[in-house]
DNA sequence: TGAAAGAGCAACCAAGGGGTTGCATTTCGT
DNA sequence: ACGAAATGCAACCCCTTGGTTGCTCTTTCA
């Protein structure tokens, strides 16, 4: 499955408990924002006009929500003549998938910790 | 990789589609709550006064991020005696990196479109 | 060149989130 | 039986969030 060496896996689990990945799991934490993450990482980037096509938000509100997403690093923003077109970032899913990585991890082995408390009984 | 046929992938694709995931991300889009999720996924659970100690919050702060955590079922309480005891429960991390890995899959596929269109030229 | 499309900015508002204090309730231990 | 421990509940406060409206600015294109 994994490549990688047993250092590397204890460095990239260090690293997951630091790194501050509240914002960006509160950035996913929304509906609107959920959809336009479907939007953006299914296909080229679309303008801001483009995304708000067939919601029942304001146009501010969709770039509001943009905003949050972009601050959280999952968007990016690139202005295009009169418009700014926003593009998915797959990093910062990466990176969450790799912190549940390390959570499940850790349940994984209290539970085998317990597991063989149990059995010295 | 990966153990599960085509069809099984299909479904748990679309599954992945529809179910209210924003709630589970905006429970740990808090790092008070990543810290109790911290806590709790790597031992037995504990107690509410247990999971106070050392925070420079209220127990009752506390407290309310715990019902967050349990409300999106990434926690379970349990009553014992004159207390209540918190313990994590890994299915709704399962369900997000499912959701992870539908969007990263996506992305990828968007990626392979966007190539071989390219190249098509 | 002038209208329309695409956005940015600011003010404003209602609702919810995070946190606290205060008090009542149940349970444990002596 | 009584005090302390562990919670629950409710009210309250402040600040952020999600959403709107109104206005201005730039770019496009006929």
């Amino acid at each position: 499955m994994s490549q990688r060496t047993r250092s590397q896996q204890r460095r990239s689990r260090t690293a997951a408990c630091r790194q501050p990945r509240a914002p960006i799991f509160a950035a996913l934490g929304d509906e609107v924002r959920l959809s336009l993450v479907a939007k953006l990482c299914s296909g080229r980037p679309h303008s801001i006009s483009k995304l708000t096509e067939g919601s029942k938000l304001t146009r501010q509100a969709i770039t509001k929500h943009l905003r949050v997403l972009e601050t959280a690093g999952i968007v990016r923003s690139v202005h295009k003549g009169r418009e700014t077109r926003f593009e998915f970032n797959p990093e910062p899913i990466a990176g969450m998938k790799q912190y549940l990585d390390f959570v499940s991890e850790q349940w994984d082995q209290a539970l085998a910790r317990l597991k063989s408390f149990v059995e010295a009984e």
